[in-house]
DNA sequence: GCTGCTTAACGGATTACTTCA
DNA sequence: GCTGAAGTAATCCGTTAAGCA
């Protein structure tokens, strides 16, 4: 999805927020590509490398470019046979042109046509080169964010796995002493876990409790309960835990 | 010379916006 | 003024191929 739309009106350049910031110290000085074949960049071409003859001359994009205030590569070379021999000639951009660019994705991961003009002189590239830059630096940065992803969610369906697994064992070990005679023989009178509603404390009702005691029973619920609510031990057990317990921290 | 990886570059699709009938 | 078609620009996405270890 387009992230910065620009009419051709506003164009124009909406300053945004980093664009009129000063070029950063790195920036300065750099003169990559001077022994190279550079002309004029208002006249001509920008030519970044001996070797970049490289052409994008589709149409719909050779229209933007000159509309960028560049044209592509007029050396399109074509061979003897006509072939396009000049097609797709790759150049690697020098450490120094890959710093500031990287630098400058720091900042703001897109560019809108005053900087693309801006970083491409600066660098004695073509706003093309930039262009294609930052999208494959957006790709990159997207695929790596997905691995992260893919991570993450791997070690959740681990994490719930294993919990499947514990409580599976957990219900058949239950559903084991349940079937056996001995488990109700050493069962003690049914407890119930209720809790008062007003203070939401957990208040312990047994029968045991009172009739052992020889009618010395302690209270022990909260003195001044009033009815106090059913309640799932196993919440009283199990704390809940939120859904992303387990997403690491970035 | 072959292989695998990285990445510059390409072409098509999509989206947002403008212009014009 | 509203609307839809056409045009334009920017971006994304999948792919290709150059360059390098």
């Amino acid at each position: 999805m387009p992230q910065h739309k620009s009419s051709s009106a506003d164009i124009a350049f909406q300053p945004s927020p980093d664009l009129n910031a000063e070029p950063r110290s790195l920036f300065r000085g750099i003169d990559v590509n001077r022994a190279i074949t550079v002309i004029d960049c208002d006249e001509e071409v920008m030519v970044s490398s001996p070797n970049s003859t490289v052409s994008s001359l589709s149409g719909k994009r050779s229209e933007r470019e000159e509309n960028d205030g560049e044209r592509a590569s007029s050396s399109l070379e074509i061979d003897d046979d006509g072939a396009d021999a000049a097609a797709r000639k790759k150049l690697r951009l020098s450490k120094e042109q890959a710093a500031v660019l990287e630098e400058t994705f720091k900042d703001h991961n897109t560019l809108n046509p005053k900087q693309k003009l801006a970083l491409a002189k600066q660098l004695n590239l073509r706003p093309r080169q930039v262009e294609v830059w930052f999208q494959n630096r957006r790709a990159r940065t997207k695929l790596k964010q997905t691995e992260v992803d893919c991570e993450y969610l791997r070690r959740c369906c681990e994490n719930l796995t294993e919990e499947n697994r514990r409580l599976q064992k957990e219900v058949s070990e239950l559903r084991a002493l349940k079937l056996s005679p001995q488990f109700y023989m050493n069962m003690s009178p049914p407890t119930t876990l209720t809790m008062c509603p007003q203070c939401e404390r957990v208040a312990v009702s047994s029968s045991a409790t009172t009739s052992a005691n020889g009618g010395a029973a302690i209270s022990r619920q909260p003195a001044h309960h009033h009815r106090p609510t059913p309640m799932n031990s196993w919440a009283a057990i199990i704390p809940p835990q939120p859904l992303d317990a387990h997403r690491p921290k970035t």
